[in-house]
DNA sequence: CAAATAGTTTAGCCTTGGCTAACAATCATT
DNA sequence: AATGATTGTTAGCCAAGGCTAAACTATTTG
């Protein structure tokens, strides 16, 4: 959520009754749910850092350590450790002191974290949210959005531009 | 993301070549998205530890450790120790053995969060999403949703169900 | 080319949120 | 009221992802 965000959060009242009288989901089904974020969770901050390092290797040429620690905001004791992570997962290689570079795994990884970002930050534009909103909101619903949710997202910037 | 997606993944290909010519953000703008999605996650489990006592209580009459375990695909003593957290933050009220109640704030951060999920999920129907999916993607992205674009998909949900 | 600066890694710490196993309390049934 | 089943708690383990401080390597510059 945008910490700078001045609209007042919703409340139970604002929305209409109906919206509330949905019953809990069936047992496993609600289980599912859960465990799905769960399993994001594990992968998404590897995601990020993977289409970080594509993002700076397309952008800049190279991915330094000290530049994803500065994107991150998180401290290059923290990034070497990750890499090392990364490394043991097959998704980047890399020689001590020297940049980094995205296995052919990692370059997947990267290309379709980045289009499936791409895709939910365009659609939140073209629904009308604000820019910088959109970055932040984007940057947060990746991991979360199903291929069939993008599919339809896709189709949404695909009408909205047409015009 | 739902596992059970047979959509295609996108793939960079599958983009218009003008969504992949932004150049990376500058710096501390970068940064701030990354630490908004961290600070997300610090408060997203509690927050969905909170919503589903609340569903319970009003659902069931009561929340009890064993149905939260089985709920959340946990086990008891992760939903053990976790009361204890809420306990320490104000946010429930229990009595070892005894079934948990919400305080004011928790009841407050519960109709919040289920406010903001019922929205997520109604947009997503709204747009198309099946069922199933709709209430997957909606667990996992009710959390990084800022209140502006929440505002932007209640209106989108009034528009299409007006008609 | 030596020294200062910048960048990287390692060691060791902390918190969170999982787990299992063992124990404790409550409840339901006879 | 006793006992077995269910439910809740505690102890102790683990991995992930942060941090700082210190050590090490590379690069730049006087």
């Amino acid at each position: 959520m945008s910490d700078n965000d001045k609209a007042l959060p919703p409340t139970a009242k604002s929305l209409k009754k109906s919206y509330c009288n949905d019953a809990l989901p069936p047992i496993e089904e609600h289980t599912r749910q859960y465990e799905t974020v769960r399993n994001a969770h594990e992968t998404e901050l590897i995601e990020d850092y993977v289409e970080l390092i594509g993002d700076l290797i397309s952008h800049r040429g190279e991915a330094r350590a000290a530049d994803i620690a500065s994107r991150m905001g998180v401290s290059q004791a923290t990034v070497s450790k990750m890499i090392r992570r990364l490394n043991e997962l097959g998704l980047v290689t890399s020689k001590p002191y020297r940049s980094l570079f995205l296995t052919a795994e990692g370059q997947k990884m990267a290309e379709t974290s980045r289009a499936r970002h791409d895709i939910v930050l365009h659609f939140l534009r073209a629904l009308g949210v604000n820019d910088h909103t959109a970055r932040i909101d984007a940057e947060g619903m990746e991991h979360h959005v199903s291929n069939e949710t993008l599919a339809i997202m896709q189709r949404f910037i695909d009408e909205q531009t047409k015009r």
